[in-house]
RNA sequence: GGUGUCGUAGCUCAGUUGGUAGAGCAACGGACUGAAAAUCCGUGUGUCACUGGUUCAAUUCCAGUCGACACCA
């Protein structure tokens, strides 16, 4: 352990298990702000659909990262860090402790672990390999990487379409191979990181899930999503209770099929989640209902 | 009440001219360093309704029972 006294928090979990209230209480007990790490509750048109805590909520502890970015802006993880990095230096001069709380397991090994460092490639390249992607086929990408990049291209998910444009985009944007240049590096933080994870069994869990996918029907998705069908084409609304009502106005499947699929893939992206975050032992597991054992653990872990 | 059809995985269904069974979806497991709520990979999980009979062997053939559906009364 560091023998710094700033530590940042996090608070992770699958979607639905309840981290929001958790962690609004927890900041009041510590007296801090929260860092959400949700990749879709950046955006300000996308609130009913990615359960954005509310007004009530927010006015209750000081929110970071929730509503700061439109669904038309470019963001990616790299500038995630950077800026959480730059808030924490603002915020550790008032706090000694701040949250980071959220589902999006990349985002948040970026602020606890860093990133290597890549230079944006170009739009047109990216649009230039979806060309290629689109009308020539996986085949086509696969055979370039193996030119290029060799080493990466025996390790790489070959059947999976973004690994393989990441990697294209960055040998030509750089005239080197990405497995060159994509150490893995740790990155050293002048702050104590503690892991939390909120975890339920999985009929409690999947219970969550089905009641708050109705509650958003009933809170007005279907207007939201009416209001962004325009913009539909965005990656940001590549995103699970999105792209089914997007289906259901299109008259592809019926209300009821579409809210079934929306438990059904938010099910599934839940099991993601775990995936990721129990495939390291950092993470100190408890259950949501155990906010007085979470606080003691604190308490204790932070001295 | 009678006649007929059906009963196989969580669901929808296929199949076995008798040698204990397989698809889709769901489910489960996993990967993942700039799209990550994305993207990709792997895995059949089964008293073949029940009870008897025939047979070396029955999920398959026969009988009965139960259940579902349809038609006739």
């Amino acid at each position: 352990m560091k023998l710094s006294a700033k530590h940042l928090i996090v608070i992770a979990g699958p979607t639905a298990v309840g981290k929001t209230d958790i962690a609004i209480n927890l900041a009041q007990h510590f007296n801090t702000e929260i860092i959400s790490a949700d990749s879709r509750q950046f955006y300000r048109e996308m609130s009913i659909g990615t359960a954005k805590p509310d007004h009530n909520q927010l006015s209750k502890i000081n929110h970071h990262f929730i509503g700061q970015l439109s669904i038309s802006d470019y963001y990616n993880v790299s500038m995630f860090e950077n800026e959480v990095l730059s808030l924490l230096k603002s915020l550790f001069i008032k706090y000694d402790a701040v949250f980071l709380v959220g589902g999006s397991g990349l985002y948040i090994d970026a602020v606890c672990k860093g990133i290597d460092d890549f230079p944006d490639p170009a739009p047109e390249l990216r649009s230039y390999l979806k060309d290629i992607l689109t009308h020539e086929g996986i085949g086509k990408l696969q055979e370039m990487l193996q030119h290029l990049d060799p080493e990466y291209f025996v390790t790489v998910d070959i059947n999976n379409p973004n690994r393989l444009l990441r990697a294209l985009e960055v040998c030509h944007t750089t005239g080197q191979k990405f497995s060159e240049q994509r150490l893995n590096s740790q990155k050293n933080r002048d702050f104590n990181i503690i892991k939390i994870g909120l975890n339920l069994t999985r009929p409690e869990l999947f219970s969550r899930i089905g009641l708050r996918v109705d509650q958003m029907i009933v809170s007005g998705l279907i207007k939201e999503v009416e209001s962004l069908m325009s913009y539909r084409q965005l990656n940001a609304l590549n995103t699970v209770g999105y792209k089914e009502i997007f289906e259901f106005l299109d008259a592809k499947i019926t209300l009821q099929q579409a809210v079934e699929n929306i438990k059904t893939n938010t099910r599934r992206y839940a099991k993601r989640q775990l995936t990721w975050f129990k495939r390291t032992d950092e993470y100190k597991w408890f259950e949501p209902s155990g906010i007085n054992e979470i606080t003691n653990y604190l308490t204790m872990t932070c001295k």
